[in-house]
This record gives C-alpha cells, sequence and structure tokens, in this order.
RNA sequence: CGCGGGGUGGAGCAGCCUGGUAGCUCGUCGGGCUCAUAACCCGAAGGUCAGAGGUUCAAAUCCUCUCCCCGCAACCA
C-alpha cells in the first residue's frame, strides 16, 4: 500500500489560533482526507512550536510557568481543530521527549558531519523588538519601530554552515521541481539561493526555555532549528526503523509563504548535512485577506475561525476558504462574500438538490428506492467529474475538485427539470420512468457526497448516511478500476429530508 | 535602479507561456416550473481586456514606457 505522509508547520503558541492558521490546517486536512479515500496510508501530523523567548514571555505575562502555558495552549489548539474537523493522526509538542530525542540527535549528526562551528554573533539589538537590526535598516541608528538606540550585542554562539550548501541545493532544486510548489515562489527561494547563503546562528547562549545543546548545556538550539525537526521526530527520528521507515521522507510539508526560506533552504541543508532523506516536496501558501487587509494583531482585524463554525458550522467555512482561497493564490474573507457562497452553492445547489431529492422519494416511493442506477449520461458526468477531481487533487488544487463535483450537482438539478418527476407521479404507466430518475438523483448525490467528504466532512456524511449508503464514508475508496461506487440500497427506507445548509436570511 | 504579484462587463476570477469569434461563478433583467431551503431550469443585457507606443495580415495575449494597487526583504499560516 502507497503511503502519504503530509504536515503542517507547527504553531507558535503566542497567540490563539486564527482564519489563516485554520485555512492551512483545513487544506492540509482535505488534502489528507483526499489521499485516504485514494488508498493511500496517510499520515496526517501537526503540532505545537513551544520553545523561543517569546513564549517565554506570553506566558510570564499570564503568571504561568512555561511549561503549564504550553500544556494549556496545547489543548486549546488541538479543542480548535477538533471543532473544524482536522482530522489529524498525530500532535507533536517541541517539549516533548520524544522530540528534544529526535533534535539532539540531529544536531549530533550536523555537529559530526562538521558542519557546526563557535563564532560569535554580533549586531544591533534591539530589545523593544527582541531581534537584531542590520545597520542598513535603522533610522539614524535608532530602531525602526521604538526609536531607541539598540545596543551591540555580542553572544558566543554555534554557527550552522548553510553557506556549503548553496550548490546542493541548487542541484536539488534542478532534479527536483517539485520540490517546492507553486513555481512562483520556487522561483523566488532560487534566486535567494543563487545570491549566495551566509551561515546561520544556531543556538542562543544562556536561554533555559529551549533544548540544550548535547555538546554545550549552557547554549539552547535556535527555535528554528528545533521547530523543523518536528517533521521526523514525529515520525520517530532518531530511530530508523519502524513508523519512520515507513513514512520518511515526507510526501508534503503544508506551510505558509512567509516561512519558504525556512522550509526549503534551511530544513533541506539541515537534512543533507545530517545524511537524511528529504521530503518530496513543500506547499507554500498564500494568505486569507479579511475584508481585503492581511489579518493582523495591530490592525485588530483577527478573526476567530470558531466564530465563524460556531454560527453557521465548520463545512461551510472550510467550503468557502478551499472553494475561494486556492493554495497558490491569496484570498479574502469577507461575510458578505461568505453569506453568498454559502447561499448559493450550498443551500441552493447542493443542500436544495438533496432535499428536493430526498423529499420526493419519500412522497412518491414511501422513502425506498426501486432502483439505483445513474440514466440520462449522468454516468458520463460522474465519471468524469471523477477523472477531473483527482487530476485537480493531485495538484493540490482543490478548487478544482469542488468545481468538478459541482458538475454533477448541476446536472443532477438539471434532470429534475427535464424529467419533470411530478408530471411522471400523475401518470401510473410513467411509474417505472419515475423510479428510474428517483434512483439516479439517489446516485447523483452519493457521488457528489464521497467526492465532498474531504472538504466538508459533516455533511457529506450526513448525505451518506440518508441514503443509507455502508461502509461508512471514511471507510469508502475511489473504486480500483476508476468506475462508480456500489450503488445506495433499494428497498430500504431512507432518512429524512432535511435542510443540509438552511438559507442565510441577511 | 532591491525582489515579486496584480490591474479583463456591477463583484470575484479564467484566458496571456504555445497571438486569430473575450469564458466562468455571483449579481441584475425577462421567461419557465412547482419536487424543493422564494430554492431549481432556460434566456438576455452588460467589457474598445489600466494608459500610451511598437511588432504583426491579426494582440487581452509578444516588446517598450507610464500610471495605480498589493506582497516580500531571517523568525506573523
Amino acid at each position: 500500500q502507497p503511503k502519504f505522509y503530509i504536515t503542517t508547520a507547527i504553531d507558535y503558541v503566542n497567540n490563539v489560533p486564527h482564519l489563516g492558521t485554520a485555512y492551512e490546517k483545513i487544506a492540509a486536512d482535505a488534502l489528507a482526507r483526499y489521499k485516504r479515500l485514494a488508498g493511500y496510508d496517510t499520515r496526517f501530523t501537526m503540532g505545537n512550536d513551544e520553545h523561543s523567548t517569546n513564549v517565554e514571555k506570553a506566558a510570564r505575562e499570564k503568571g504561568l510557568e512555561p511549561k503549564a502555558y504550553c500544556d494549556q495552549m496545547a489543548v486549546t489548539f488541538q479543542d480548535v481543530w477538533k471543532r473544524l474537523d482536522v482530522s489529524y493522526d498525530d500532535f507533536i509538542r517541541t517539549t516533548e521527549p520524544r522530540h528534544v530525542r529526535g533534535v539532539q540527535a540531529l544536531f549530533a549528526k550536523i555537529v559530526e558531519r562538521g558542519d557546526i562551528y563557535k563564532g560569535k554573533y554580533e549586531g544591533y539589538y534591539c530589545v523593544g523588538c527582541e531581534r537584531f537590526y542590520p545597520e542598513k535598516d535603522l533610522v539614524d541608528g535608532r530602531c525602526p519601530v521604538h526609536k531607541t538606540k539598540p545596543e551591540w550585542l555580542s553572544e558566543d554562539n554555534y554557527f550552522f554552515k548553510l553557506s556549503a550548501y548553496a550548490k546542493p541545493l541548487l542541484d536539488h532544486y534542478r532534479a527536483n521541481p517539485e520540490f517546492l510548489v507553486p513555481e512562483i515562489r520556487r522561483n523566488e527561494i532560487v534566486n535567494v539561493i543563487e545570491g549566495g547563503l551566509d551561515d546561520i546562528s544556531v543556538s542562543r547562549a544562556g536561554a533555559t526555555w529551549g533544548i540544550p545543546l548535547p555538546s554545550d548545556p549552557g547554549h539552547t538550539v535556535y527555535v528554528w532549528f528545533d521547530a523543523l525537526i518536528n517533521y521526523i521526530s514525529a515520525v520517530g527520528y532518531p530511530s530508523t526503523d519502524g513508523e519512520f521507515r515507513r513514512y520518511w521522507p515526507a510526501d508534503l510539508h503544508v506551510i505558509g509563504k512567509d516561512i519558504t526560506r525556512f522550509h526549503c533552504i534551511i530544513w533541506p541543508a539541515m537534512l543533507l548535512s545530517a545524511g537524511v532523506a528529504l521530503p518530496k516536496s513543500v506547499l507554500g501558501h498564500g494568505w486569507v485577506h479579511f475584508q481585503g487587509q492581511k489579518l493582523s494583531k495591530s490592525l485588530g482585524n483577527i478573526v476567530n475561525p470558531l466564530d465563524v463554525a460556531e454560527k453557521y458550522g465548520a463545512d461551510p467555512l472550510r467550503y468557502f476558504l478551499l472553494k475561494e482561497v486556492p493554495l497558490s493564490r491569496d484570498g479574502d474573507f469577507t461575510w458578505d462574500l461568505f453569506i453568498e457562497r454559502y447561499n448559493a452553492d450550498l443551500a441552493n445547489d447542493w443542500g436544495n438538490l438533496f432535499t428536493r431529492a430526498v423529499s420526493m422519494i419519500h412522497r412518491y416511493r414511501d422513502g425506498a428506492l426501486a432502483v439505483a442506477e445513474p440514466s440520462d449520461g449522468l454516468g458520463d458526468v460522474i465519471a468524469s467529474a471523477f477523472r477531473d477531481y483527482r487530476v485537480a487533487l493531485d495538484r493540490y488544487a482543490i478548487e478544482g475538485g469542488i468545481e468538478a463535483a459541482w458538475t454533477i450537482v448541476r446536472r443532477a438539478n438539471r434532470l429534475v427539470e427535464e424529467r419533470a418527476p411530478w408530471n411522471l407521479a400523475k401518470d401510473p404507466e410513467k411509474s417505472a420512468e419515475l423510479d428510474q430518475l428517483l434512483g439516479a438523483l439517489a446516485v447523483a448525490l452519493q457521488h457528489a457526497a464521497f467526492l465532498l467528504f474531504p472538504i466538508m466532512p459533516a455533511k457529506a456524511a450526513l448525505v451518506w448516511e440518508t441514503l443509507r449508503l455502508t461502509p461508512p464514508l471514511a471507510d469508502t475508496r475511489f473504486p480500483a478500476d476508476g468506475g462508480l461506487l456500489p450503488p445506495p440500497p433499494t428497498g430500504v427506507t431512507l432518512g429524512e429530508s432535511k435542510p443540509l445548509f438552511p438559507r442565510i436570511e441577511k
């Protein structure tokens, strides 16, 4: 059985999840669910990034020890993901012993390779910002944010010979164009590498909230170096048997475009140095804006995904984000747009097809199908929808998959008009024709629900159960021969007709 | 000259690489139907493709310049 190992970025815990973080997890979840339907042994991991001074600071501000604070945040994050139906298989926290072991082991490998050396880290450091500034970014020698004079800091640090990996990385990009998608981001990164790479500091002296260097416990591992390693520690590294052997290298890292440099330069360089295989692909997705603006704390326009989910359900939120924000681009969330998509697509198209079909089955046939097979070319529509869907999802174009599923919904709605079942029902001689139509509609609903399961798992499952289909949707797979799914049962009373998505009245 | 993305009917996008009747979803208007969540189906109106110049038999599509938005520039998904 082929495997598919997919990860999201692990989240920095100095804030609760917002709409953008949720977008990434939902997108990765849809891909993971798709791969499961496609028969892959899928491993989907996420987690929290709990080290660094910022986290420590956030904890102290709440009067908590860092660990206690992180424990709380881990519960908060996982709760949000569960409410959004994110089906992760494992949740890794960078404070867990298994992760610490992985970090120390990988670090040791890189030391062994001779890629770590001790040096001085010097620069202008603004205490307010907690960061170093290059001289060119200072305004009149002062911090551009705080207008204070930064101090000249100089501390002993360990450095990683990133500069030695420019050539190997470029070679890797040339040989594996799919290593970074979309293409636009690949070009950007290749430019950066061609411009030359500097060695990076990978340790902090005197920090206590972090993973100590095995070779020098007075230093902790730089938080990014630490965080990236979660992708292998989550599957058992430093053990190279079992899960690691089964799942590594990862098939896909789903990350935000802002951190592509870490994932596409530093991370592969670390792995090359340590002699560990590189992940197959990194997907740098775009941003979800809110009312045309970037989500930011300072603008105060942070949207809590749970607000949307609690009001209208997780599925509509998932649908909107996946349909309107292609992974390769930025997109916009506005309430007007959300409500429009909800009413037009979910309530009117898919939802209405469901209620009208199921209620006709009840009204005309006491709730049971006599036959269940496609008619009027519906079989061809479904077959090509399945093909288009898979092509799109294999390219991570989830919106294209949704579009493909919708061709089934549209065709079925049109079929109702064409065959006018309310007329067939009046004519006893057309009884067989009516049975055939109702069966075809059930088949259409079934296949649309199957394709939409990765996008809207709860509603798809509801349709599935209403049609009395077995096994459960989560255990169903794409037919190996590329044909249709086994049809819904006949002679069994179906579930009731209830609006899947009640219209939102403005 | 830091790097990059974009400007297409009211809105959001596709088309541009590989020039040749400008396409999709929503909205608007008109019609049909009544199974259904005033939902569904059919049809229509609406764009000189940011601006200027150039190449060409022919440009939204290629080239040059200008204007306007928006990102990124080592720790915000």
